[in-house]
DNA sequence: GAGTTTGAAACT
DNA sequence: CAGTTTCAAACTC
């Protein structure tokens, strides 16, 4: 009997595109989660599932038959949720492209998005696969994930192991048979769909495409056409001049998507990387965010802007390590300063060897450093912290204050003063239009970020362990802990009324 | 623009 | 894991 047969799952219904969300299921599947998350809750090859629409939105499904496999030849589906929501989603939506064993992949890419999928090699792959599932922090899920979708069985590769038929000879087996060719994907890389057909891009890479995947693309699925959507579809960014895939390699990677053609006639976009990083864009949105709120072009604002596309002025690296903010970033270096420059189209090798040597070392090395959580006011924390000795973090050598965000717990640095009530900071509150205190939109509420709750909770939560290791009677404790969160919501209000300037006194 | 300072990354 | 070295950006003059 198939597992899945008689689980119910409920989804969200978006009644503005009909797009489902998934909310939760009642089955640990995360695979079935996928597809009714991209619609493939009905048609020819999948399974059987009885649809009711509930008042509230949600639509209840349940599996009626046991799943049944396409044996046509695969090819990765897409939803309609915003890219956004594929880069923050969960881990299921990789697995749902790369890994899912020919369950999910045959009905029409419903709209043009993209997946992000890492950068390199399969090579490369290979190394993140075996460290990534380890891996994981809090914030892989703020980041690209990259390395989530990574764990999903090929039906010929049971380790798991997605990788191209040249990737294949180079490892000395035997390629798969042409119905798992799908899978023979270059993982780390963009996919992108339009009209039931798919391309992957290597973002920092981008002339791999016409190397390997446009090549296995056209022969083994016969493509008319790809259209690619770049990674910035939820930015609307201007469309770049057509060229010849195959002459991408003199490309200038400028940042912005560029529309290419094959010689078949596969036309595609190449666009910055996947960890063209969460913070860059970030930086770029906030620049934007700020010239449009302030009317023009600030001093921060351009330097925010500039910061993402700033060249590197590596003299010693190659810019192969990650010293280098291009290579850091995912990207390839461009009108950069740099001296002895490997991180470009034409050292392929040697980049794709230094990206696998970061990985090893630290399969974490290409995710942002700072989590997007945007919570409030909040923008996020850096996830390892900082190591600050003599800054006071409160220079730009501080990659928290740097990112405009306060130093945490999670840092280690020393002297800090890149807090909340530093008395010492030298920026005025609006100059750090996403930090705690700024409250742009006048909502007091702004002031409770996640650390605040976290830290109340700690304080009831110790008054709780205090009144169970004294052995106090529940009323005791009970009102002990009352009182706690009454001094503790004391002092919210306080640091509120002090945010805004309003005198408070209790 | 040269020199110094700084802290992350890399190395041992 | 800790200490040291390397590196490139930030900063100062």
């Amino acid at each position: 009997m198939n597992e899945l047969d008689g689980q119910e799952y409920s989804y969200r219904r978006d009644l503005t595109d009909g797009s489902r969300v998934p909310l939760h299921h009642t089955h640990e599947s995360p695979r079935m989660a996928n597809l009714f998350s991209h619609g493939m809750h009905s048609g020819p090859g999948y399974a059987r599932m009885e649809e009711s629409l509930r008042e509230d939105d949600y639509t209840t499904y349940r599996i009626l038959h046991p799943l049944t496999y396409d044996p046509l030849p695969p090819v990765a589906h897409f939803g309609s949720a915003s890219y956004s929501e594929y880069l923050l989603a969960p881990s299921s939506h990789y697995q749902h492209a790369l890994g899912q064993p020919y369950s999910s992949i045959r009905s029409p890419w419903p709209s043009q998005e993209a997946f992000h999928y890492g950068m390199s090699s399969a090579e490369i792959c290979r190394s993140v696969n075996t460290i990534s599932s380890e891996s994981a922090d809090d914030y892989s899920m703020e980041g690209y994930s990259t390395h989530q979708g990574f764990r999903h069985v090929n039906i010929n590769q049971p380790h798991g192991l997605l990788v191209s038929p040249h990737d294949q000879h180079e490892m000395g087996e035997k390629p798969p048979v042409q119905t798992s060719n799908i899978c023979q994907i270059l993982r780390p890389m963009q996919f992108v769909c339009d009209g039931g057909q798919v391309v992957m891009l290597n973002h920092c890479s981008p002339d791999q495409i016409p190397h390997s995947l446009m090549k296995d693309l056209n022969t083994e699925f016969s493509l008319s056409k790809l259209s690619v959507q770049s990674c910035s579809t939820e930015d609307q960014l201007p469309q770049g001049q057509a060229s010849d895939a195959r002459r991408s390699e003199k490309t200038v990677f400028t940042g912005l998507p560029q529309t290419h053609t094959t010689s078949a006639g596969v036309m595609f976009n190449l666009t910055p990387g996947p960890y063209a990083s969460q913070l860059h864009q970030t930086l770029c949105r906030t620049a934007t965010v700020e010239q449009e709120e302030e009317g023009h072009t600030t001093g921060r604002g351009r330097v925010k802007w500039e910061k993402s596309k700033r060249p590197c002025n590596c003299t010693k690296s190659q810019c192969l390590k990650l010293y280098c903010e291009c290579f850091a970033n995912g990207e390839v270096c461009n009108n950069c300063k740099c001296i002895n420059c490997f991180n470009n189209t034409e050292h392929d090798l040697e980049r794709a060897q230094a990206i696998k040597t970061c990985l090893e070392r630290n399969p974490g090395a290409f995710r942002p450093k700072i989590g997007c959580k945007k919570q409030g006011n909040v923008k996020g924390r850096h996830t390892k912290g900082c190591n600050c000795k003599r800054s006071g973090c409160l220079k730009n050598y501080c990659e928290c204050y740097e990112a405009k965000i306060m130093c945490t717990s999670t840092c280690k640095c020393v002297g800090c003063r890149n807090y909340e009530e530093s008395p010492s900071k030298k920026r005025s509150d609006r100059d750090r239009p996403d930090s705690i205190i700024y409250n742009p939109t006048g909502c007091p509420l702004a002031c409770i970020t996640p650390d605040v709750v976290e830290a109340t909770c700690g304080c009831l939560l110790a008054h709780a362990e205090e009144a169970e290791k004294e052995g106090y009677t529940s009323a005791h404790a009970e009102r002990m802990i009352l009182e706690e969160f009454g001094q503790c919501l004391t002092q919210i209000v306080r640091s509120i009324f002090k945010s805004t300037n309003v005198q408070f006194s209790v």
